[in-house]
DNA sequence: GTGAAAGCGCTAACAA
DNA sequence: TTGTTAGCGCTTTCAC
């Protein structure tokens, strides 16, 4: 410990060692051309001094930055931390540190969150959060990055945005199509949709699936409910009650993600609605807990991880001309929300 | 974008202004001293070019950095990633960036990612990870960050640690006693307890806390079977299916941490054992979808988010000579995982 | 109030 | 194989 505030400093090492600070620092870079016998006394030198070399001048000097950032909506929600948790794995096997980064929806702390980004001069920037189907809500954020990858930034999202960059696309309308084909296959035909904001594309998405089913099986899509609320667990609670004294005929709720079936599965058990029996509920991305829930939830698998590690992989590729496009291969997993049999008697939840 | 590759620098803004480079550093810093017409011209011109500082630069010259680190088990855990989410969310107010590594239990795997959190020259190191019974397996985690504090660096942990910082201190005995003994009032008497290694400090105190209310009912400790597994989901399965096969008297199974009980209970109901009636269930930790499950889980509430922030504030502050203590308030949430009446008899479930 | 210049700690030419 | 040196882009004295 002789240094100075901000511990020791490539050159104490060199001093240390007996050499210049140039051959100090290819010993600890491990660049060929130094001799064996010389580059294992730097080391050593390092190791006894506790020197750990200063990520800043590192980048300042190489232009190279080891560090990617993630920007999530929420990272306490478990579709985000699954993500966040794919793509640290695969940081970490590849010697990168990760930056987190949070925007609660807001398009505004979005473009805040880019920027701090950017200023930290990440080699790379991945957005997880849903898009904006509104095009001009992303524009600036999309002129941020535009900025950032014209800079020799690399840029992925998940989902579909208006970002111009490379996507993971989770296949949220064939899940929204598969969830909904399963209930009619259970005979369910007074469906009612419990969703998020549909400003954002995933729901947007999700739900242009399930109508494209409805309407395949001759049924008017605009006649199915759908109720809108925050795209998680309370607003599935909040939904759900609504759904129940405002759509009474109803024999199934398709919740467009989890948070909000899990909410919607508490207040059918608060009021005695028996599932599946006399109400079938499905959920969308099939987080780790939907299996634990009793009933369990059927849903729509989403590889939360295996995206996660996708878009890092995209955004460590080399950049092409024009954005790639990964999709994602989803599943529907049937479980006890619903019926293996055709619904009781619609009508029966009618007060 | 008059940029070269890495974007405009603090010069262009600066000749754009037709000021000093010191001068676009006041401005944009917000430094007094500058005319106020003269500021806003460059913060325009700023704006215009796309500015963006190099947080590398800057803290290179500074000597301050923004960045705090926060290093967890694995962020994937709603236990972590609620404990993360209170922390960003204090980290953001303040205007500081977070950067998150994971260790996945391994002491070797901690002291790599403190030691690239002290490269970057975080202003402070969060470690929210349980620590370890054994102090030796700690030491060179504490010796790093030992140096790391004395060139300025912050650091606080969750948990009990042998690392010498500052604490936010969860009551896992106070905890575990309060769990225990809320069974004995319902009347058990065969209580097996479920859990992760007892390396790590968290289960050593759950458990102590679980003892000591066994032995102040006037039971033996010993006596009661303690079932050890991987502190996850599926450690809690196999851990339930040994109590089950192992200790058929068992009334109630207290599991050390919420992912083991929900892998309990998932077993329990393959089982066909009805619980509460024939088996309680207990967790710790109260994660979001304790509440949801069915039976919602009776477990013992951690204020994750708070704790989070708490650590967080306390790496902010001051260092104190001697590390300081913050001591957390959790509470017992009776669910419906613990009958309000005593246990059907003992045995019932024995082959 | 403003500018010139000296670093911050490191990498990467370029020399030797 | 090793050393010298010029920056990387910014903050911060110190003069003016």
């Amino acid at each position: 410990m002789a240094a100075t505030e901000g511990g020791p400093r490539l050159i104490d090492v060199a001093r240390a060692a007996g050499v210049s600070i140039a051959t100090a620092s290819r010993a600890l870079a491990g660049t060929p051309g130094v001799r064996p016998a010389v580059a294992e006394a730097v080391r050593r030198q390092a190791d006894e001094l506790g020197y750990v070399a200063n990520v800043h001048a590192r980048t300042l000097a190489g232009g190279h930055s080891r560090t990617v950032g993630l920007v999530v909506h929420e990272i306490g929600d478990p579709y985000f931390s699954e993500i966040a948790s794919g793509l640290l794995r695969l940081a970490d096997t590849e010697g990168l540190s990760l930056q987190i980064c949070h925007t609660g929806r807001d398009p505004g702390a979005e473009l805040r969150q880019i920027r701090t980004l950017v200023a930290h001069r990440v080699a790379a920037i991945v957005v997880a959060g849903s898009g904006f189907v509104d095009a001009a809500v992303e524009e600036p954020a999309r002129r941020e990055l535009e900025r950032y990858a014209a800079n020799g930034g690399r840029v992925a999202v998940i989902g579909r945005h208006h970002l111009g960059a490379d996507a993971v696309l989770p296949p949220n309308e064939e899940g929204g199509r598969a969830v909904a084909e399963h209930l009619l296959a259970l005979g369910h035909r007074q469906i009612a949709v419990i969703t998020g904001s549909p400003v954002l594309t995933t729901v947007a998405d999700r739900l242009a699936g399930v109508h494209a089913a409805l309407a395949d099986a001759g049924l008017d899509p605009a006649a199915a409910p759908v109720v809108e609320g925050p795209f998680t667990r309370d607003g599935g609670r909040e939904c759900a009650r609504r759904v129940l004294a405002e759509h009474p005929g109803t024999t199934a709720i398709l919740a467009l993600n989890d948070d909000m079936a899990i909410g919607c599965l508490s207040v059918l058990r608060e009021a005695g609605v028996a599932v599946p029996d006399r109400m079938a509920v499905t959920g969308f991305d099939d987080v780790a807990v939907a299996v634990d829930l009793n009933p369990s939830l059927t849903t729509f698998r989403l590889p939360m991880a295996q995206m996660g590690e996708a878009a890092l992989t995209l955004a460590l590729k080399e950049p092409t001309s024009r954005p790639r496009r990964h999709h994602v291969v989803g599943e529907l997993v049937v479980r006890g929300s619903t019926a293996v049999t055709a619904p009781a008697a619609a009508g029966a939840a009618t007060p």
